[in-house]
DNA sequence: TAAAAAAGCGCAATGACTAAACTTTTGCAG
DNA sequence: CTGCAAAAGTTTAGTCATTGCGCTTTTTTA
């Protein structure tokens, strides 16, 4: 996320301080990308973004942690959704089928935005940047635990079940195999058949 | 790998340049080495181990390509083992038991040292530390293409088939799963029972 | 309306890393 | 052996992201 168009609409804020403090926010964030998209991520300082944000570079860190974060809204809930997917999932659909829908979801989602021609380019400002790439695959990566904690729960199996942290570990990289592909369902079919039935071989009926 | 003992004996360096050169490296590393085992990665700067390796900071960043890199050898065969265990594996011998294979035989050369004190003290060290985990994990991932290849040339499915990108990735992000378990034999059977039986169901025979 | 709290600011510093220009070693051709 | 070029090393000065500190300005709230 970051590339100017919004998914989801975020609760208002409500006083005149959170308002601005937002703006601060969206200036910086606004002003980061069109600088990457235009001159590159690494050619960019963060002395530029903050000149252009019209803000110190102090404030630019108070709003973000580093600058690769400049490009990505932080999802907060991404590790809750990603729970739930397993947890609630239809009777019958089996966890890497419920995993493989959640990440096309979440694919589409993004692909809503595929008319926007800046959409292109951020991806693959993301994807040809080494930090920007492995900012957001850490994104993602970050909730393998948890991932695991609610499949080991689902299944009946301990916490710290081998098969279960494999199959949370490989789900949650599959994402990166089929982000770089032309025809993203088709390869979510292909990696997720894999996980698919060797998930079945050892949990039948999940 | 690092932590002083070799594993591997590398063709001795010939002239007395290159000998000299060879030393002021060892020099680097061991110092690197022992003073983050003492005070830790995070409180060890460069200065202090050019400094103990009695040689100037330009010249550590000459010899290493950046602080991580200090800790491990340069493994240069690895991608080619990697290739070779896939291509050369014996007859009737899956491709993802081959790389099972292959990762616990990695693995096993390192714990031939597992009597060494320090090899406990030096895999805590990078465990702990997520940029040296980091880089770890890059090593590996880093041959990714060629390893997908060798996987597709193995069944010959085209270079950019999505089963083999897929099985290539999982194989090599099954080390880091394997690694962090207290016993890696049975974690490394249980992450590649998911593949096997995920791989045979669309590749029987390989 | 008077603080308390929060947003910003400038400045100085740290720590990894690089470029440039210069000195010392080492290898080797004559 | 001599002398010269390449390689290894040094110093110095710099860039760039990121943090800490102390100070000013706003906004909130008691």
């Amino acid at each position: 996320m970051g590339y100017g168009g919004r998914v989801t609409e975020p609760t208002e804020p409500t006083g005149r301080r959170e308002r601005k403090k937002a703006q601060t926010r969206q200036s910086l964030a606004d002003a980061a990308l069109e600088l990457f998209l235009e001159h590159g991520y690494d050619q960019v300082g963060v002395k530029d973004i903050a000149d252009a944000a019209d803000v110190s570079v102090t404030t630019l860190f108070k709003h973000f942690s580093g600058k690769e974060a400049l490009v990505f809204d932080q999802d907060d809930d991404l590790e809750a959704s990603l729970v739930a997917a397993v947890r609630e999932r239809p009777p019958g659909r089996s966890i890497p089928q419920a995993l493989r829908e959640h990440l096309l979801l979440k694919q589409t989602q993004l692909s809503i935005h595929a008319a926007d021609p800046r959409f292109a380019d951020f991806t693959r400002l993301v994807e040809d940047t080494p930090a920007l790439r492995d900012y957001a695959h850490r994104m993602w990566t970050r909730h393998e635990a948890a991932l695991t904690r609610a499949i080991a729960e689902a299944v009946g199996a301990p916490e710290d079940d081998v098969s279960c942290a494999a199959l949370a570990r490989f789900a949650l990289e599959a994402r990166s195999l089929i982000l770089r592909h032309a025809e993203p369902r088709r390869a979510a079919d292909e990696a997720f058949a894999l996980l698919e039935h060797g998930w079945a071989a050892s949990h039948p009926g999940n």
